[in-house]
DNA sequence: AACACGGGGCC
DNA sequence: GGCCCAGTGTT
């Protein structure tokens, strides 16, 4: 004795998005390496933005035996400008244990998908449903958007209660026959009709059962509670250049902000430091060997650098020595090489000006 | 439960 | 300047 389902959302849903969905790559195939690639990218990316990145990346690495067997550095490199970089390296070591414990077979189930690194439960239950459509709901931005509205949840959806009850909801709400065609819908249906701001009301084949639109609240959801404050941060990066062709690199291991990628050699002080009192500050010390007078400050450039939890006043300056502490931290690469290293936007924000 | 983790687009 | 984006991992 089940309960049938109601099916008259995903039914709504699925017949616009046959109307409506973009033409994408990933959406070509059912081979969950691609699936997969294409799910990571667009963790809180935008299509636009990721679209590129996907086609260069597949291309590249066609296969997850591929993928294993490249240098870090190099999908990082393939990543750059893409932000959340633990997405790469996570995707790196992914692929080296499909390679190594399911010999190279991508996993068929849901326990398997999630064991990924970096695939949490969106991304598993993504991948499962499109490529082996199993009955898994997806629950992203979207769908809590969509959900939020249609229902009109109080809820934060940013609570723990939140996420447990808009996963309920949307397994509740997923037609069993067409997971995959069903989780497409609701995705593609938040990202272009009811989209965050100046929803697509008017023309909504869905504002007939539309809580939120009959009440006239639908700008008040999603609901969340979060308030993410920004800590502020001062980087002095010095561009150090030899007369023989080389300069100084160095690869941020800890974590922190662009963990793997590399950056010129860095200073970092609590408060916006004049370079005098610079001078003083222990890591300027340790660089240059407190050596007064050895080093010339030939230009200065400043530049901001917003990240969603951070902002970061950058100064760069370009310098000549005679002498720079090198205790191993630091790379001498030949200056012609160094785009061949991942970087940060603010980084390679700086070299394309020089 | 809260926080850390990028970058870009939109209003 | 604030919010949001096909979220996940750590503390």
């Amino acid at each position: 004795m089940s309960k049938e389902k109601d099916l008259r959302l995903s039914s709504i849903l699925i017949r616009w998005y046959n109307d409506n969905k973009r033409e994408l790559p990933w959406r070509d195939t059912t081979d969950p390496y691609f699936i997969w690639i294409s799910e990571i990218i667009l963790q809180q990316t935008r299509v636009d933005q990721g679209y590129t990145y996907f086609n260069r990346f597949v291309k590249r690495f066609p296969s997850v035996g591929l993928l294993a067997q490249a240098e870090e550095d190099e999908v990082l490199k393939l990543w750059q400008g893409l932000g959340y970089y633990s997405r790469a390296r996570n995707l790196h070591a992914a692929a080296k244990m499909i390679l190594e414990k399911y010999n190279g077979a991508f996993p068929r189930d849901y326990e398997g998908v999630l064991s990924l690194r970096g695939v949490g439960g969106y991304t598993a239950a993504a991948i499962v449903s499109f490529a082996y459509n199993q009955p898994y709901a997806v629950v992203d931005g979207n769908v809590f958007r969509v959900l939020s509205r249609i229902f009109a949840i109080e809820e934060p959806i940013d609570s723990t209660k939140g996420k447990k009850l808009f996963s309920q909801l949307a397994q509740e709400l997923l037609d069993d026959k067409r997971p995959g065609l069903h989780n497409q819908a609701i995705m593609e249906f938040g990202a272009l009709q009811c989209v965050p701001a100046s929803p697509h009301c008017g023309d909504c084949p869905a504002s007939v059962m539309c809580l939120a639109y009959a009440q006239g609240r639908v700008g008040v959801f999603p609901v969340k509670e979060g308030k993410q404050k920004v800590r502020a941060r001062y980087f002095h990066y010095f561009d150090i250049r030899f007369g023989d062709g080389y300069m100084l690199l160095h690869k941020r291991t800890a974590k922190d902000i662009w963990q793997g990628l590399y950056e010129l050699p860095l200073v970092e002080t609590g408060d916006a430091l004049p370079i005098e009192e610079l001078r003083q500050a222990d890591g300027f010390k340790k660089l240059f060997k407190d050596n007064d007078g050895a080093y010339i400050i030939e230009y200065v450039l400043q530049m901001k650098h917003i990240l969603s939890h951070q902002a970061i006043y950058a100064t760069f300056y370009q310098v000549t020595v005679q002498t720079v502490s090198m205790p191993g931290e630091y790379l001498k690469v030949r200056i012609e090489d160094v785009d061949e290293y991942p970087v940060s936007r603010l980084v390679h924000k700086y070299f394309e000006k020089m």
